[in-house]
DNA sequence: CACGAACATCGATGGATGTCGATGCACGTT
DNA sequence: AACGTGCATCGACATCCATCGATGTTCGTG
């Protein structure tokens, strides 16, 4: 179905003004599937209001922190705790450091950094297509 | 509701050597719920793979894009298009110009400035209970 | 004025997910 | 050795979500 040559027969004039067929012939999706589901998976992992708190938590705590002392700021049982956590923990967010008896947890500096840098990656910032919010131009200058 | 004043009995002694009740009163969540439900809802318009190409796609074409642009490159249905991107419309992620039959979608600038903010926000970069992940134990660095 | 195209919405459905209670395991104290 | 504590896992359940097909609306062309 990629065949479809009456897309580019549309031609990129510019001019909307016909309804011909539309659909000027797109850049194909640069970004892999996997590598579109990853992207998906690391957002995912904070796609939950209790890992949200659960990360900031383990930023603003002055060391690691253990399964127990999130139960209660959380208002969940513990099973979710861990349940979350483990989700953090595949996502990469977090680091687990078995103590004795209890479980230790603290944030992954570097999977911080790479989530900051998928942000930007996801919008290359810079681009053309972007509607600049307010001021126009001016769109953060980033890194 | 969890009235446990044992808990503050635990004291913050610092030392875990004793498994009396654990449980350091760690700061109370600093994140409020609606903060932390917004951060969720921001994280999750971008928690699908189908989404994530949706944004990357809007940012590599050099201009507006229309709802039948996306079906094919993403190889869903017209519906599905229009329902992933009335989520990131939601989320304030693109901005929608109707422009005759074709409605067209482009990125907004401001809100992706604002999603690298809270990626920022979320971990406090700086904070204590960061791990660098140095050189200790490897990770496991994923795929 | 009638037809076709693009798009949003509706209803339905299968799969993923957050939450809980109960259970099992590891470890430190008594 | 026996007990208690912290934690992960299991099974179950309710809910949310991505996807599709069908339908209705709007707009431009013949």
């Amino acid at each position: 179905m990629t065949s479809t040559a009456t897309i580019a027969d549309a031609s990129v004039t510019g001019d909307v003004s016909s309804p011909v067929r539309c659909c000027a012939p797109l850049a194909s999706p640069a970004l892999s599937d996997t590598e579109a589901g990853a992207t998906a998976a690391l957002f995912k992992a904070l796609a939950d209001p209790n890992r949200v708190r659960i990360v900031h938590l383990l930023a603003t705590s002055p060391g690691p922190v253990c399964v127990c002392d999130l139960t209660e700021p959380l208002g969940i049982g513990q099973p979710t705790v861990s349940h979350h956590l483990r989700k953090l923990l595949d996502a990469g967010l977090v680091r687990r450091e078995a103590r004795g008896t209890w479980a230790y947890y603290s944030l992954d500096g570097d999977a911080l950094d790479r989530l900051v840098r998928v942000a930007d990656l996801t919008g290359i910032t810079g681009a053309a297509g972007i509607a600049p919010a307010a001021d126009t131009t001016e769109v953060t200058e980033e890194t």
